[in-house]
DNA sequence: CGCTGTCATCGTCATATCCCGATGATATCG
DNA sequence: CGATATCATCGGGATATGACGATGACAGCG
């Protein structure tokens, strides 16, 4: 029975991990944010913020197209991409409230993606 | 300007980004809906649950318990973990709101993340 | 009509992530 | 006190992830 459970719980919470795993990355949460705050905004916009080359912010945005979280619109010669989903700022200000919470702790943590990598300087040097 | 705003956004966004990449695994996910639906638990009831190695839970937890998101208290020679962020409830919520939305098109991205190898038949073969 | 600008896709590489088995620490029971 | 149960940590290996450059497709401008 655990057996079976085991595969079931699984898949059962793989859509909920892939799409947190969408909002895991430093880059499509900046194009997510940049979108919710400032409206639509073309590839080469983007592209300017990021400061990253223009095919990785491309496969960032076929990424979240592909989940349905954003949606593009053909705009003269330009792509012009947009939040598909309103419910994503609902998840971010709860995420908000969880960070307020824990202070930066999150940053904290030595190992399993919890970005261990990160200066974490709370007091001054 | 935007040469410092890149790392500017990274670090702004990191703390978040931190956060969902912690509940963007299946087995982080699973141990947190089952703290928070049937309450404090121990790692070898989880080991149970989860059907994966007592050291592979152990560092999930160790992960979790890092972010802040669990606390653990001795009790025996066990150890009881529970929710240490009521807000967590709020954040999976408002993701299953996402996720109906968008029906399970987050399975079906093929690229970076969003589980593109998991089955996602809607159709009959 | 040729040219330029914008975007998507492909292949590759460095790194992170996740899982496991083995080992050690600590507390309870007989 | 010795034995056992429970957990944390270490090291390693297979895979996924994210970045880049190069190339191709397509629309608009001169």
């Amino acid at each position: 029975m655990t057996a079976a459970d085991d595969e079931l719980i699984r898949v059962e919470l793989a859509p909920a991990a892939a799409l947190f795993r969408s909002l895991g990355d430093p880059t499509r949460l900046a194009i997510l944010r940049r979108l919710a705050s400032q409206g639509p905004a073309r590839v080469v916009d983007l592209v300017e913020v990021l400061g990253l080359a223009q095919s990785t912010v491309s496969q960032h945005l076929a990424c979240l197209r592909g989940c349905g979280l954003v949606a593009s619109e053909p705009a003269g010669r330009a792509s012009v991409f947009r939040l598909a989903q309103p419910g994503l700022v609902d998840v971010l200000a709860a995420a908000e409230v969880v960070l307020a919470a824990t202070g930066n702790a999150v940053a904290l943590c030595p190992t399993y993606g919890c970005a261990g990598d990160e200066r974490v300087e709370d007091t001054q040097p």
